[in-house]
DNA sequence: CCGACATTGTGTACACCGTCCACAAGAGAT
DNA sequence: ATCTCTTGTGGACGGTGTACACAATGTCGG
């Protein structure tokens, strides 16, 4: 009994991992994917990694660092699935206020969307506290290089541009709209409004957007 | 050395507690309060009553159940401060309309200052998961006997009779006016808005409920 | 080629957590 | 006074994050 049966350790050979870092991360991702932030436990990860619990330790300072990642992860494919619905609407064109008020909806869309879909993902990026605003990370930006915060403020500049958003309004409209989406995807994740079905999340997720459209 | 040193346990000369229950909420209320859900941990709290951990399984039958119990705390002191928000807004009497609109923003102005104000007690209202609708609870009410949902849509019952909110917007606009208020403060709180001074929090947390005013 | 050195994974250990089980101390009814 | 039910105690187990010493491996100057 040399070392081949307790856990599921022990598929690799060699001593070093060669790509342990990422393996961690990856393993975090999918639990965090499956249980949200609470599920991002470091010994866990390691077991996935097939890994003893203090390797690592080489790559990430604690849990709170790997769980740091994990989120930058997340909001990075938040904002790759906002810009896959802002794509999805380019068909054709049409006169500029419409296509930025478009752009306002595909943003929020995709966020509610995103919410629903990537419950445990989505939770991860929002539950657990940053550094105020380190927005320059590249770690948590889309294929643009945007990240969601920014995708919104793009939209909100569009609208801003095509006039239809008054300029005196367009300072700090990203916190309104943000608020509001947001607000309703925490309510129906694990709020009071859990057990919507998809259909009700999605009427009332663009009543919500209406209401953002309309208020702002 | 019989027992009186190890911890700070045995203030009580009896074995029986008297009224552990209570006591053990009452610590969890004071956890939640300064770290939120987290640090809402049952062993603290038996330490806290004086008492062996176990202890606490006669009264709650996991650490969750106790959660719960502070969470329904939290939920009624919410409602008190609503009303109390409420109560203040009464003052002279004017017409219909304006006393049913200062309802509403009375009820969100008391969620946002709560949110503030009682930071871990908040977060704790909120990020715990509860079975849907359990609203006839009567331990997360306030004095009035309805919980803060109810009082929010009892302020838009209010702005519907009084002809502000037009019949055909009123259902579910309890969603709206929630997730735009209860987003706010989330991203305040815990998301990429942390760092906001008071004066800034008050002064966008208004233009919010502008918004829904505006936009419901 | 080879030994010094920096890097990365291992082993052992600690404190803390939630929870299970058997047991003892008291309260209340008969 | 005894019987029984409730409530607190003691001890244990498996889980977690993490600190420390050590071993295996890669790297680089000679």
């Amino acid at each position: 009994m040399s070392g081949a049966v307790t856990s599921r350790r022990r598929a690799r050979g060699t001593y070093r991992h060669g790509d342990l870092r990422r393996a961690l991360l990856a393993a975090g991702i999918e639990l965090a994917r499956a249980g949200g932030p609470d599920a991002v436990v470091l010994r866990e990860a390691t077991r996935r990694a097939g890994v003893v619990p203090n390797a690592a330790y080489r790559h990430f300072a604690s849990r709170d660092e790997l769980l740091r990642a994990v989120r930058a992860a997340a909001l990075s494919a938040l904002a790759v699935a906002m810009e896959t619905e802002l794509a999805g609407r380019r068909r054709r064109s049409r006169r500029a206020e419409e296509v930025a008020r478009d752009s306002l909806r595909a943003v929020g869309t995709a966020y509610l969307r995103f919410a629903q879909r990537e419950t445990g993902l989505f939770r991860t990026a929002f539950s657990v506290g940053d550094d105020p605003e380190r927005a320059s990370d590249p770690a948590m930006a889309g294929g643009s290089g945007l990240n969601p915060f920014q995708l919104l403020s793009s939209a909100l500049d569009k609208m801003a541009a095509a006039g239809v958003l008054p300029p005196a309004r367009r300072a700090g409209a990203e916190y309104l709209a943000w608020s509001a989406v947001h607000g309703f995807a925490m309510l129906v994740i694990e709020g009071p409004l859990r057990g919507f079905t998809p259909a009700q999340f999605e009427a009332i997720g663009q009543r919500v957007i209406d209401m953002v459209e309309k208020g702002l």
